[in-house]
DNA sequence: TCCTTATTCAACTCAATGCTTGATCAACCG
DNA sequence: CGGTTGATCAAGCATTGAGTTGAATAAGGA
């Protein structure tokens, strides 16, 4: 059904498919080893209908897969579209942190006696660019 | 107006800040330094306020921070809830890393010749408990 | 073959999002 | 003071999301 998997469009499914409590739990649950349907819907109140789209969600942002087993579909997880996430994550948090590195330097040598460069060069490796979604 | 911001609810908001690509380009530009709803908006189509409106889901979410200055509201990055956000992906990922060498592990001693633990016990720190949402 | 188990599909409700336009508030500037 | 800049509030609309009930499909088991 999808024809545009687009690296933002992916992004946006993951990071939304973790956006519910439900989901996380589920997760949470699949970190531990595979799981069918109705064993993860067994800590929930809701119904099975619900939990079978919630994992549909899962599936579509990539961070589960699906096998056979009969009647059975057990749910794997993916761990690999959760590191594309802290990967996503960890490149803006760096950057920041280096600018605040910076900042730190900066404060230094302006209020400090001479300019030395202690530690790291406020106007050395700004990070560059940074355009992506 | 949010009486009950319970671990929960932060990551709720956190994760569903982050899935809508508009608002993660701002966390990247934000990454660079401080910037005002104006700076922001720029770079889209959208009108002011609706990027206003982003900024206050990011805000909601802890992902950033706001200031004064004069009549501008400068948005800060706060780079703890990042942090907070790969600190709950990385711990069922790594849990789930974990099971998956136990499970090479184990089905090397059930195909391979004697039971020596070469590298990683099966029965061994089996990552205890992962109730969380 | 009939019955049960496991899971999904379809249609519908209800609440929340994302966006818009128009008006308002707050602080600086001449 | 009057105008401009920076940003938010408010109301409305279209779309999407989470949940439900009821029916359908698919594979095993008696």
């Amino acid at each position: 059904m999808i024809v545009d998997p687009s690296a933002d469009d992916r992004l946006d499914r993951a990071f939304m498919a973790l956006a519910d409590p439900v989901r996380r739990r589920i997760i949470a649950r699949l970190s531990r080893g595979p799981a069918t349907v109705n064993e993860l819907a067994e800590p929930f109140q809701i119904t099975l209908q619900a939990v079978s789209k919630h994992i549909q969600v899962l599936e579509q942002a990539g961070l589960v897969t699906r096998s056979r087993d009969a009647q059975r579909r057990p749910v794997h997880l993916d761990a690999a579209q959760l590191e594309a996430l802290t990967a996503w994550i960890d490149r803006y948090r760096l950057i920041h942190e280096q600018q605040f590195r910076n900042l730190d330097a900066l404060l230094a040598t302006t209020r400090g006696a001479e300019a030395a460069t202690s530690d790291a060069d406020p106007e050395a490796g700004t990070a560059q660019e940074a355009t992506e979604s």
